[in-house]
DNA sequence: ATCAATACAGAGGTTACCTCACTATGTGGT
DNA sequence: ACCACATAGTGAGGTAACCTCTGTATTGAT
């Protein structure tokens, strides 16, 4: 089982595997809260304010609940159309995923005042909650999966990443 | 590299950004032979026997696997449970797979005469070349997705995800 | 006023996995 | 020889994370 004589070398191998075990890290550290990965990362591109964001300068009636206090400038509501570009699927499947995020009351659709095909997603309190608490407990015990890297080696894969990027 | 646009600078996002990338890409290049990412890696899995990437150099073929010497004799046959570990995913999801490529007449099972329990995949004929072509034509269009990095970060990257690894 | 484009959702499909239960077979203990 | 137990593969059935195609309500541009 340690197989030590068949390790590919192949990069694609390798990079088929490293995803497999952050799925996998991830769906665990999820669990107790009954999220999957994608609805987690869902609801933090909802949430995750932007450092260099649009000011989205329109202060809308939705501003929802405020519970988290010291992000008070994040614009948390966003089209569906726009989240799934965030996440880089089909707005079809942003509607799944916003569905089910809905179902457990983490985000509400509000229609949007300025054109009424649009739905903005906004979170819930208990949304905000649940964001917190994950992240929280993730800094806490430091479990990221990239935490096995050094400081260094996170900067390169990220550098490297980079330039793969999702188009070719 | 602190670029403008909304980039996330978030290790997790551009893995699976990059992942992603990496799994549609190979889905185009396999598209003309009709077969899945998942068929391919299967298959090539099965038939690869030198180590890729890696100059032959001295390196005899036999000698892998320094823990089941009984495994060495076999070359291209392999157990439909070796053929799972190999993948990494469970013995009935390579059950699945070796179905399909079976029914597309790359792969045949034959029982293991050794054990009547075991059946063991070879690659048919057509199979046989059918991994020559691909491997051929990726290699004339020099169209592996990685060939985007140079060299060292190739080399950079394998060594950073060869740390990762699939278990935590 | 018309007509194309847009935003979303319903219906249905695909890929790549999984577990659990079952059968046929091999292996070790007494 | 017999029984307990492990092992190899597979049928049944399920899930996550996507997709396209179609339909409907609306908007915006001519």
């Amino acid at each position: 089982m340690t197989s030590i004589g068949d390790h590919p070398a192949d990069l694609g191998e390798l990079f088929h595997s490293a995803f497999r075990g952050l799925r996998r890290t991830w769906a665990e550290q999820l669990a107790p809260w009954e999220l999957t990965p994608h609805q987690w990362r869902a609801l933090m591109t909802l949430l995750r304010r932007r450092p260099f964001g649009q000011p989205a300068g329109a202060a809308d009636p939705c501003t929802a609940d405020p519970g988290a206090p010291e992000s008070v400038a994040a614009t948390e509501a966003m089209r569906l159309k726009d989240l799934a570009e965030r996440l880089r699927i089909a707005p079809r499947s942003a509607t799944e995923v916003v569905d089910q995020l809905e179902s457990k009351d983490l985000v509400r659709r509000n229609p949007d005042p300025t054109d009424r095909r649009a739905t903005l997603v906004v979170a819930t309190a208990a949304g905000w909650q649940l964001f917190a608490d994950i992240t929280a407990e993730r800094r806490d015990k430091s479990n990221e999966y990239f935490a096995q890297l050094s400081e260094a080696d996170r900067a390169e894969l990220a550098r490297i990443l980079g330039q793969l990027g999702e188009r070719p």
